[in-house]
DNA sequence: TAATCTTTGCAATCGAGTTGCGGTAAATGC
DNA sequence: GCATTTACCGCAACTCGATTGCAAAGATTA
């Protein structure tokens, strides 16, 4: 497991006590959080501070972003060696009971044979029902 | 070709002047449409009227809703037959030039082996890149 | 017909996302 | 080391899509 700091060095984005906090609380949780989650989880820091710094991380593919149908983005720290491009692709599970969102890691996707002269880029794969804790 | 009445029939809702129109004009476009869209097209026609028109249309499976990554969610007539379950998902395809939504009936999704205890309802399955017309 | 329920139009509100700006800190040039 | 430039942060305000309250109009039922 890489560190922080590791994390930004390797992803060329410069170092701050901002960024470290948000990705150390990203990196202790192992579901994708949205803006407002990660806003009450530090009450303590700026909402427009912790806004950009997931701009910034996503730019640099520090995270990646996901829409999950629940009306906010959710950002997760990308797997080690993940460049954001479409063999990257992971599904998203987001729980419809619990309001939480997965990434599936562990679930290929398959190729997708898209119609003629259509240019796959990215996707954003959410698979909506219930989570095991909520499934019972 | 189902008529805006038959659809409104076999979905079991009630027929009114904005529904017909806000039907007829889905049935009359290929691509999703999002709220600004249908605002735009039909000026004369309330806001509020059409968002609520368009939620009883998802309630009652006349329409399912896309949320492309756009910001906006996006709207597209249910297939003949369609339940809305997870039998009857297919891909959208976002074209990141043009902004425009297509529904890819005709690419099949594959099973999804979810952990073990997750619970399958419906997804959001899209593809984003360039569409036939942006990729030039 | 009267009472009730649904739909519609208008205006107001909500809330996630975003931006402007001044201040501070870090990096760069000399 | 000091001045200059650039990047980052915190606060407040704003944008805009989505949603709701309410009263009037229309449809349905008793």
């Amino acid at each position: 497991m890489q560190t922080e700091e590791e994390i930004l060095k390797i992803k060329k984005v410069k170092n701050t006590a901002v960024r470290t906090v948000v990705l150390r609380h990203l990196l202790s949780l192992e579901k994708a959080q949205s803006l407002k989650d990660i806003e009450n989880a530090l009450p303590y820091m700026d909402r427009s501070s912790i806004f950009r710094t997931l701009k910034t991380f996503e730019e640099n593919k520090v995270i990646h972003s996901i829409e999950d149908g629940s009306g906010m983005t959710k950002y997760a720290v990308c797997a080690e060696g993940c460049n954001c491009d479409p063999k990257d692709l992971h599904y998203h599970f987001y729980c419809t009971n619990c309001d939480k969102t997965f990434c599936l890691f562990d679930v290929p996707i398959p190729n997708i044979q898209l119609p003629k002269n259509f240019k796959l880029q990215q996707a954003n794969m959410v698979v909506k029902g219930l989570c095991d804790n909520c499934n019972r």
